[in-house]
DNA sequence: AAGTCGCC
DNA sequence: ATGG
């Protein structure tokens, strides 16, 4: 097949992708880009409380990607199983509480995706180094599916992995740069999604860290 | 179960 | 290298 060809049947894809399997998700590219040292500094902040960590699976595998959380309520996972925890289980503590500037990006992208009111009590930091991956999945460990996912990437870029509703649904490839915020949630909300195994670079700001923060509304 | 591997 |  010539490369344009494939192109172009990437191209059908994507438009059926995002008038028939994922309705609803939005790419705001360089959204947060303005913002960045200020979140970089509130990162600083967050991590400096509450460590990046690499989570085991019910399976029991060693996550690729390091989290931390930071919000009421923080994603955590262990062989009993995935869940939200008002307490980091490193420390027996609160999560550190959300930064302004966190939560104010979040509304902002979730009202220009048309979501207004978005009331995130979750903020989990994904921090990718170069081979780190998150396989296919769903969000489905929050109460209420009516409130959006609000995902912001910084850093190094990364090729996002964007399914339907079937984990079957062949993924689009979705290649998300420093800035870059992804908004999905009604008919979208439960779309299968991930990251391929991140490439090595470094990022001004970043090194050679991708930082993805995903905003929820867990309760 | 948000993982990894071997095989094709 | 990629994807089932």
């Amino acid at each position: 097949m010539t490369p344009d060809l494939f192109e172009f049947e990437e191209r059908q894809r994507c438009r059926k992708w995002r008038e028939e399997l994922c309705p609803g998700a939005v790419v705001l590219h360089g959204f947060a880009a303005q913002d960045d040292t200020a979140i970089f500094a509130a990162l600083h902040g967050v991590t400096g409380e509450a460590a990046f960590r690499h989570m085991i699976t019910p399976g029991g595998f060693r996550m690729s990607v390091a989290l931390t959380n930071c919000g009421a309520y923080g994603w955590v996972s262990d062989r009993t199983g995935y869940r939200y925890d008002a307490t980091d289980p490193e420390s027996g503590k609160p999560w550190p509480r959300m930064p302004g500037v966190f939560l104010k990006l979040a509304q902002k992208a979730a009202a220009s995706a048309g979501f207004e009111d978005f009331e995130p009590d979750a903020c989990l930091v994904n921090r990718y180094e170069p081979g780190a991956r998150l396989s296919l999945h769903q969000d489905k460990n929050e109460r209420d599916f009516g409130a959006p996912i609000v995902s912001v990437s910084l850093g190094l870029p990364a090729i996002f992995l964007w399914g339907g509703l079937r984990r079957e649904d062949r993924p689009v490839r979705i290649p998300l740069m420093h800035g870059d915020v992804m908004v999905w949630g009604g008919p979208s909300r439960l779309c299968y999604h991930g990251v391929l195994a991140l490439k090595e670079g470094n990022h001004p700001l970043m090194g050679g860290y991708r930082i993805n923060l995903t905003f929820r509304k867990a309760t």
